[in-house]
DNA sequence: GACGGCTGGGCGAACGTTCGCTTCCCGGGC
DNA sequence: GCCCGGGAAGCGAACGTTCGCCCAGCCGTC
C-alpha cells in the first residue's frame, strides 16, 4: 500500500550535488558556512529534481509541526465561517498550516477531534464551536501544555478566548431602540445557556434599566439561532405582549424570521414594529426592509484569535490573554420610532456609554 | 524553540512495561504474535502513560500522512462552505485528516497553497476554488501521481472533478417559468467564464429553443454571484428589455439583489416580473416572496468528491471517473404566470426531459 | 617554522515509528 | 535423545530531517 513513488529527499541533492546530505541540510535551510560554489551547486541539484522538503521528518526532529489544529461547530453557520476564514489567514499568513475537524452537534469533539489533533502533534488548537461550552470534562482532557485559543467560553476558564464584546452588542442595539422612543421591547433570545446570548441578554436589560423602562421576563422569548427560531418564536412573543413595538433579536437570522412573521400576522415593520438583530450579516443588508443590526467582526474574530494562538506557539506558553472585540451599530430601515409617535431619532433616552 | 515537554512515546511505554518498544507496537497496532498476558501489560502501561501514537513518526515509515489537502476559495461562499462540511464529515469519517487552505481571489493557489500541501504529504488534494478554473499552468505544476479532485473544472482535463449537473440546473427553471407561461425570459449570468455559468446558461438556452421561444443576447446580463451583482443587474437588463417578464439568475444571491432592485422600481414579484434563483441556499426560503430556486446538493457534492478522492488514495490510481450530481427545482412563490395570464401553472409548453 | 584561528565540510546521533528477520525456548514426534 | 516446528519476543534497519561536534586544510602571525 505505500505510494509508488519515491519523494526526492535531500539524499538524492546530495548524491547529485556530490556533497554529504547534511552539508545539503545545511545549505537548504539558509544555514552554515558552505562556500558559495558548493552551494550554488546543491541549490541547482535541488531545483533540477524538483525537491520538496518533507515537514514530516522535520517535525519529527524539530518537535513542532508549525500546524495548528481547528476544531469547528457547524460551518454553515456564516459567523463561524467568516472567523475561519481569518483564522485560516493569519495561519497562512505566518506559515502555518491548518488542519480542520469539526464536531457533530451533540458532540463535545473529546471523542474523535482532539484525538485526532494530538496524534498529528499540532502546535496549538483554536477551538470554534460554541456547543464546546457545555462540557465540563474537556478542560480535563486538554494536554495543559498545549496552547489553545478558543472562541467560545470553555468551563474551567483555563482557556485564553477572544470574542465579541456581546453585552456591549445587546446594549447598543436596545439603546438604539430606546433612542428611537420605544418603551416596550421584546426580545427573541439567542442559545440557551450560551455566554454569547447571556451576554446580550445583558446588555439588553442593561439598557432598558438605565432607561428605566420595562424588563419583564414576558418580554423575552427563546428563539434559537435561525430562521426557524425566529419563524417560531415571535408568534409566541407577540401572543404574551401584543403590545411590544419592538424586538431586539440576538442573531440576525432570528430577526429574518421575525421579520416573515410579523408580514405574515399583518404588521409593517418598522411602521408597527421595529426589529433589530445582532451579527452584522451580509444578508441582513437585503431584507425587507433592511436590517438594523450590529455588526461583529467575525473575520477579525478568527484572525485575532489565531494570532493571539500562534504568539502562544512562539512563546512556548500554554495560556494567553482574553480579548474582547468591540462591535458596532448599524442603523437600517428596520427600525424607526413607535406607531403613534414622530419619528425624532434622537430622544431623550440618550445615554453614553 | 523546543516544545518543552516531552510526548510519551512507544519506548516509554516499552520501559515501563519491560519489553522491547518493537513488540510494544505490535500490540499497539494489533498485529503480531504477543502472549496475552504481555499484552495485557503493554496496553495498561500505554493507558497509565496516556500514549498517543506520532502520526508524524508513522507517516514517515509508511510513506502516507492519512491526511488530505483542501484547497478552497472563499468560504463566506454559503455553497462552498457546505461542500467543506460534505467533504470533512466524509474526511473524518473515513479516519482522514483534512489540512485546509485558502486562495486569495485573484491568486491560483500554485505559489502557497500547493506548496505547503506537498511539503505535507498529503495523500491527496480537493480543489473546490472556483478560480483556479482560469489557470492553465494549474495541471502542470500537480504531482501527476497525487489523486486530485476538484468541484470545479480544471484545465488540462486530467483531474476528475464531482459537481452539479448546472446544464439541467439552468435548463428546470427555466422550464419551470416557460411552463408558467412566460415567454420574455431573460437572465442574469453568473461569473464570465466558469464551467457552472455556460453549463446553467446553456440549460437555459436549450429549454428557450425547445420551448419555441426568443433567446436573444440582451436578454442576458452579467451579473457576477452575490448581492450586489443582482442589484446593479437587472436595472440594466429591464432597461434593455422593459419586456420581460421573467428572470432566471444563476445564483440565489444575484435572485435577492434582483428581488430588491425590482422592489425598488415599483414592480411586483411575482405579479409583475417572476424570478428564480439557483443554488438552493437556506436563505431563499426567506426571502420575500421565497425564492424559487434549483436545489443543487453541495453538502452531497462535497462529501462524494471526497468519497472519490479517498478511493483514489486507497487504490493509488491519481485517476479517477467524474461525477454529475443531478439537481431539483423547488418551486415557491416568487413565480407565477406573467401579467395578463390568468394562472394556469400547468401551461401547454410542457415538455419532458 | 610552529601554532592558532577560521572556513568548508563530514560524521554520528536523534526524532518515533514500522517491518522483516532472527533468536530463544518449549513441547512433541520419531 | 534428537530434531523440528511454532509461538513469543528482540534486533537492526529504514523513513527524511536537524543539530552538535569534529576534522582537515589554509592563512596569518609571532
Amino acid at each position: 500500500m505505500r505510494r509508488p513513488t519515491r519523494h526526492v529527499s535531500v539524499k538524492d541533492v546530495a548524491a547529485r550535488s556530490g556533497v554529504s546530505f547534511q552539508t545539503t541540510s545545511k545549505v537548504l535551510n539558509g544555514g552554515g558556512s558552505v562556500s558559495d560554489a558548493t552551494r550554488a551547486r546543491i541549490l541547482q541539484a535541488a531545483s533540477d529534481l524538483g525537491y520538496v522538503p518533507n515537514l514530516q521528518a522535520r517535525s519529527l526532529v524539530m518537535q513542532r509541526t508549525r500546524t495548528v489544529g481547528l476544531i469547528a461547530g457547524d460551518f454553515s453557520d456564516p459567523g463561524l465561517s467568516r472567523s475561519l476564514a481569518g483564522a485560516e489567514q493569519e495561519a497562512r499568513r505566518q506559515g502555518y498550516g491548518l488542519l480542520l475537524t469539526s464536531i457533530e452537534p451533540e458532540g463535545s469533539g473529546t471523542e474523535y477531534a482532539l484525538p485526532a489533533m494530538m496524534e498529528r502533534r499540532v502546535d496549538g488548537i483554536l477551538l470554534a464551536a460554541p456547543q464546546m461550552e457545555e462540557d465540563a470534562a474537556l478542560s480535563h482532557v486538554l494536554d495543559p501544555t498545549l496552547p489553545v485559543v478558543s472562541l467560545n467560553h470553555i468551563a474551567g476558564g483555563s482557556v485564553s478566548t477572544v470574542c465579541a464584546d456581546d453585552e456591549q452588542a445587546g446594549y447598543i442595539a436596545t439603546h438604539h431602540l430606546l433612542q428611537g422612543g420605544h418603551r416596550v421591547i421584546g426580545a427573541l433570545a439567542g442559545i440557551r445557556g450560551l455566554r454569547l446570548t447571556q451576554g446580550r441578554q445583558r446588555g439588553y436589560r442593561k439598557a432598558l434599566e438605565e432607561a428605566g423602562v420595562e424588563t419583564a421576563n414576558d418580554l423575552v422569548e427563546e428563539a434559537g439561532a435561525d430562521v426557524a427560531g425566529g419563524l417560531a418564536g415571535l408568534p409566541r412573543l407577540l401572543e404574551r405582549r401584543p403590545d411590544v413595538t419592538a424586538v431586539f433579536c440576538h442573531h440576525d437570522l432570528v430577526a429574518v424570521g421575525a421579520l416573515t412573521a410579523l408580514r405574515a400576522v399583518g404588521k409593517r415593520v418598522p411602521e408597527d414594529c421595529s426589529v433589530a438583530g445582532c451579527d452584522g450579516l451580509d444578508s441582513a443588508a437585503y431584507t425587507t426592509p433592511p436590517l438594523t443590526t450590529v455588526h461583529v467582526p467575525f473575520y477579525e474574530i478568527g484572525a485575532e484569535a489565531m494570532r493571539l494562538l500562534l504568539k502562544m506557539v512562539a512563546g512556548g506558553s500554554p495560556t494567553g490573554a482574553t480579548v474582547v472585540v468591540p462591535v458596532q451599530l448599524i442603523a437600517r430601515a428596520s427600525t424607526a420610532s413607535p406607531p403613534g409617535r414622530d419619528g425624532s431619532a434622537r430622544g431623550p433616552a440618550r445615554r453614553a456609554r
